[in-house]
DNA sequence: AAACCGTGGCG
DNA sequence: TCGCCAAGGTT
């Protein structure tokens, strides 16, 4: 189709790392479960538990069927342990609604619990070939710089975004699917955030950012999200004192993981109200 | 719609 | 060292 599409195909067949969601061994369900795990996860980190929950529960039901605490324990230390509250909340909403088979289209897809745009994109997508636009944190850096020529794309995704990689899709839906995940790969690999290594790129020659003289981000400034005394760190030391134990957690254990008071109490009250953990008559645990 | 939600690796 | 960032979603 374009000078694009040709060199990013072959290098993403040359290149492509070799991860269990994806292949022959690759099922709608473990691609459903990896694309949870890697919102906001890195693929290493990922992983080893992605294996590990695919031999516990290899299908919806599976899963569905075990406590919603079970899975926020396998989830281990992969952050955002709500994620597994929802996977867990989508496994049961697939077996009452579609017989344990995970949906196909992306509107069935995009009304589960923890499935927004690009989940339910990537999901119909890598699990299905259907074609849709994939819309992640690497392709938007992609398209931002190899079209638009700037070094990174808006803070928020906007239409535009969203038109632009939808006129860059392959019409057929297998080249569609492999063109998506290969500009992912390329963003994630070579087209990186911080120090991208240009000499590997397989489309350097057609990229609008290098063209431009790699001009900096001139956009508004990006807030990092602060860490250090936040509710989430918090939220994150009691989790850890809960995943770790064997039964429910006493309320003095929990009152070491954090000196303040008042900020301990808010981040354990956050947590029963989420659900991650249940009240018990011996003290906190995971949901049974 | 801005803020919140974990965790760890890296330069 | 420490800020940045990693296949986002929800409210």
């Amino acid at each position: 189709m374009s000078e694009l599409h040709e060199p990013l195909l072959a290098w993403y067949d040359a290149h492509a790392r070799d991860l269990p969601w994806r292949g022959d061994g690759a099922t709608p369900w473990s691609v459903m479960v990896s694309e949870f795990m890697l919102q906001q996860t890195p693929v290493t980190r990922v992983e080893p538990v992605h294996r590990l929950w695919m031999e516990t529960w290899p299908t919806p039901a599976d899963l569905a069927a075990a406590p919603s605490g079970e899975a926020v324990r396998a989830w281990g230390r992969l952050g955002y342990p709500r994620r597994a509250l929802r996977l867990h909340a989508a496994a049961t909403a697939i077996v009452e609604r579609y017989a344990g088979e995970v949906p196909s289209s992306y509107d069935d897809l995009r009304a589960l619990p923890g499935v927004g745009d690009y989940t339910a994109a990537a999901i119909a997508t890598f699990g299905y070939g259907r074609r849709h636009a994939v819309l992640d944190t690497n392709v938007r850096r992609v398209l931002a710089r190899l079209v638009s020529g700037v070094e990174l794309p808006p803070v928020a995704a906007t239409a535009g975004e969203k038109r632009l990689a939808e006129s860059l899709l392959p019409h057929d839906e297998g080249d569609a699917a492999t063109w998506s995940i290969a500009l992912m790969e390329l963003g994630a690999l070579v087209c990186t955030a911080a120090r991208p290594r240009c000499e590997a790129c397989p489309v350097v020659g057609e990229c609008a950012w290098r063209a431009a003289g790699y001009p900096a981000y001139d956009g508004p400034p990006r807030k990092g999200q602060t860490w250090a005394g936040t509710d989430r760190q918090v939220r994150g030391r009691l989790m850890a004192v809960v995943r770790e134990a064997e039964g429910a957690v006493p309320k003095p254990r929990l009152d070491r993981a954090w000196d303040d008071d008042t900020q301990r109490d808010r981040a354990l009250a956050s947590l029963l109200t989420d659900g991650l953990l249940v009240e018990t008559p011996d003290g906190y645990a995971l949901p049974g």
